[in-house]
DNA sequence: GTAGCATACTTGTATATACAAGTATAGCGT
DNA sequence: ACGCTATACTTGTATATACAAGTATGCTAC
């Protein structure tokens, strides 16, 4: 039991961050470690509260939000619990496809086919919300799981906002991961479609003739600005799109 | 100003449902109804108090719940503003179709191709968490945007929990709608995947040769019992699924 | 005129407190 | 042995209060 409140050790509260945020990314990361493991009752609010010496409510708010992002489970009257863990890419979350298979247990590794700085074409130029031709870079690359080819991303980046990103070696680290680095999105908006790949892309992706394809177009804002936008292609045998979350409350809209 | 502020005559402080629901319920309807356009201040936190007669920390909550299900957008020191609207069918919450396809100015109509009650297949039993065999409420319908298919409904569900869904006529309210009306599901499931139609579906769809689906599967609980599991399939060309919503904080698991 | 400052208003966070309501358990009486 | 109750603990919600920090506006000094 006090092992699990050691987890709690570096919150600070005077700390840019603010205090639920601090306990809600050391939970996460306790869950994402694996170290506390689906199932297990987290301690209660009270117990936090002496433990860390910060109120009921910000300990409330930091678990109320957890469970909303259903990464744990509240019962009235009973306590708190790691949520079982979601077996599929998030819809929800900006995930990094490398953390993604690894956390499967699973080998990453990728092939970078372009970084060039490219005039956008008028239909990214328009998803960037850019004038046409304005120069923007331009990555496409290859995600192997255990060697087999699983996704194709091809991604433009707005170079105003994020100038070094030309000059990275998106071999040894995601572009996704150095994005998530770089910058802090406060918008994003997802499409998901499916298509057939044409040949050049059923080659890249080793699929075979007649197999759709899983596509996810992903755009993420920074200050009004869009910083990215991604087209992610996955062959539709082998991935599924998936999340799970509790539902606080649900709306018709 | 005062317009704005009499929407919300209708909060009680002794109803059953918590005051900061009632306030998001309220802001959510006048936003869905058109009557709130994009872009538009809301009152402040502080009028809400004098004028609902209500903590600000209940009215905080309700805001930032908006917030961070994309309805509103706030700016630190400036203001809440109605957001922008998705155009797209939403990932996240649970949607009635021919209210999706009215919101885009079109008609809705559908028809039943089955309705009946059958011993529950291995696959469906294993996704309900019922033993096989055991007697499950079947659907199957197409929903049609003026007159052309858009989707194809194959929905299971439990009568234990919903015993009068088999009597039920789905041609004047859909299935989703009133399933939405006899529960409120406390946890949901999502898949989406790329597949190819068989010969059947592509006409139940009228879908040319070599085009592909996009199949949506979700799973709704209800007091930790599959209440619902659906199979939603669109026509590949005819359909996007999508969603957009601010990221108050994101996160890496 | 303009730069800079003061001010008023906004949202963001944190606290202490209170009561309601759900769950499990120990212990009592029969 | 069985059922009921009291109790202790849990989460859920609501309030009053406080301070921090961001934005816009208007005024003042130059």
């Amino acid at each position: 039991m006090s092992a699990i409140l050691e987890s709690f050790d570096d919150i600070s509260k005077s700390a840019p961050e603010p205090i639920y945020q601090q306990i809600k990314s050391t939970i996460q990361q306790r869950i994402a470690s694996g170290d506390w493991t689906a199932g297990q009752k987290l301690p209660s609010e009270n117990e936090l509260v002496v433990a860390l010496d910060v109120s009921r409510m910000t300990i409330n708010r930091a678990l109320r939000e957890l469970t909303q992002e259903g990464l744990i489970k509240r019962v009235h009257g009973l306590g708190s619990f790691v949520a079982e863990a979601p077996r599929h890419a998030s819809l929800i979350e900006l995930q990094d496809i490398a953390l993604e298979i690894e956390q499967h247990g699973k080998r990453h590794s990728s092939q970078v086919l372009v970084l060039d700085s490219v005039a956008a074409p008028v239909e990214i130029a328009a998803q960037m919300q850019l004038p046409p031709g304005r120069p923007v870079d331009h990555l496409r690359a290859i995600h192997f799981q255990d060697e087999i080819p699983i996704q194709l991303e091809t991604r433009y980046v707005n170079p105003v906002v994020m100038p070094e990103f030309g000059q990275q070696d998106f071999t040894r680290v995601t572009a996704t991961a150095y994005l998530l680095q770089q910058f802090k999105p406060d918008e994003m908006e997802h499409r998901v479609s499916a298509v057939m790949p044409d040949r050049t892309l059923r080659k890249l992706l080793s699929m075979p003739d007649g197999q759709p394809c899983l596509q996810l177009n992903r755009r993420t804002w920074s200050n009004d600005q869009v910083v990215t936008c991604v087209t992610l292609t996955y062959p539709g045998d082998r991935y599924e799109l998936g999340a799970r979350y509790a539902t606080d409350e649900y709306q018709l809209r």
